[in-house]
DNA sequence: TTTACCCTCCCCAAAAATAGCGAGGTGTGG
DNA sequence: CCACACCTCGCTATTTTTGGGGAGGGTAAA
């Protein structure tokens, strides 16, 4: 790793503020000399977090015209989980090609290099090298930087993780073993019948323990604390 | 990178056979000078996939335990997505001291450093390091080599998954975006009728895309189906 | 063009979950 | 010692979900 990478990644551990972290994707941009940087983070609604240095004529774009839908980087990484050349994916569908048409007129490079990057609660994010060389020369950027930058798109993702749950801050409920064990066995697809005769216990008791864990949890019924209790890592099926 | 993790790296990216990916655990052992490396996945139907220097004792003896459900290790890295120091962890329940002591006599070191990894379809994977030094020459050895080993570790995942492909071809069904939907309004704790109006259908329309949804994934009822469908990383409560 | 999947609506009987009311015994920590 | 949380069991009643069975129209790929 070059001493300015270094710098660069020491200095974003630091970073507390959303403006510092759109302006570290224009330093990562300049140091790398790539037409763009981008972090990305989507959910299931759309995007949600991101800092980049694609004008903003572009994001916009994109987002009326819908292309997160069929964006073949988005699929294509969702599938994957190692950093994937843009040339690699499919781009073969009249919708693919008219997208990356337009993502040039928009001021996109023809190159492109994104790392996935997946977090708890099924979080999905993308980072983003963009450039506007030859395939030859792009192949050699990847393959200079391609690990300092696995290690630089994780340190994003956790500042952005951290600053999502700055913003919602919540208290994780602790569940007692005996409740862990019953919203799992639940979770796992059994009824309240089987997994009560799995624990060796009555029927009702595992009822209490799941109405026990529901309350804890805050949910509204027991699906709604199987999801809450896997989404907050208390369980694992 | 030193040389040796260079070579390293370069070797297991051409490892072809499990008994390869297992000797990788040996040799990165020696090479780190460490107690055990391990690597560790459990996919979404419960079939463990692993590679590492722990005894087959401690093995088998963590299967009979059935330790995946209270290891402290698991549920912490499960809550995060950086590499996590065992010292870090949540030891003062009752069972995880037992757990720690009964790993201590079967040849487990007393320090830990583990990176979890995430992949498509809610892969959950983990890379453990494991030592038996002091606090302080463990923070050195993590200081030394986290960056490395997260590139390595992603390397080890990128192989398992290629293993575990080959073997038997993926069956992760997709949703319907409406069915998709459904399942997602119900894993947060709407009722059907709730669920139904929000997407301004009526409620037996939305018991088709549940019932449809949970064929799909192959669940036994409607919380084993939100259960598989968040594990599997299709939806996102 | 045919096939296949997606979206929408409907009925019914049985099973399951929910929401209350109880009762005890165990252990931990202040 | 006394709370407090945990673990275990019983009862009744109401509401919801489940698991089958249909039927028709749309869209998109093969």
């Amino acid at each position: 790793m070059t001493t300015e990478l270094q710098n660069f990644l020491e200095d974003i551990q630091q970073v507390d503020d959303f403006a510092e972290f759109q302006d570290a994707t224009v330093r990562l941009r300049d140091l790398l000399k790539v037409t763009h940087v981008v972090y990305h983070w989507v959910n299931s609604v759309g995007e949600r977090f991101g800092a980049g240095t694609y004008s903003s004529e572009w994001v916009d774009r994109y987002l009326e015209k819908d292309y997160l839908r069929m964006d073949p980087v988005i699929f294509g990484c969702f599938q994957r989980f190692t950093p994937v050349n843009w040339k690699q994916l499919d781009w073969s569908s009249k919708a693919a090609k008219a997208f990356f048409r337009d993502a040039l007129d928009y001021g996109v490079g023809n190159q492109g290099w994104t790392i996935p990057i997946r977090g708890p609660n099924g979080q999905f994010a993308l980072f983003t090298l963009n450039g506007d060389v030859s395939d030859a020369a792009w192949e050699r950027v990847i393959a200079r930087y391609e690990r300092d930058l696995m290690v630089i798109a994780h340190e994003f993702n956790k500042k952005a993780l951290a600053f999502d749950s700055h913003e919602e801050g919540q208290a994780c409920p602790s569940l007692s073993p005996r409740e862990a064990a019953a919203i799992t066995h639940i979770a796992k697809g059994l009824s309240r019948g089987q997994a009560a005769s799995e624990m060796g216990i009555s029927e009702h008791t595992l009822r209490v323990y799941v109405e026990s864990a529901r309350h804890k949890l805050g949910a509204m019924n027991t699906t709604h604390a199987v999801a809450r209790a896997l989404s907050m890592g208390l369980i694992i099926v």
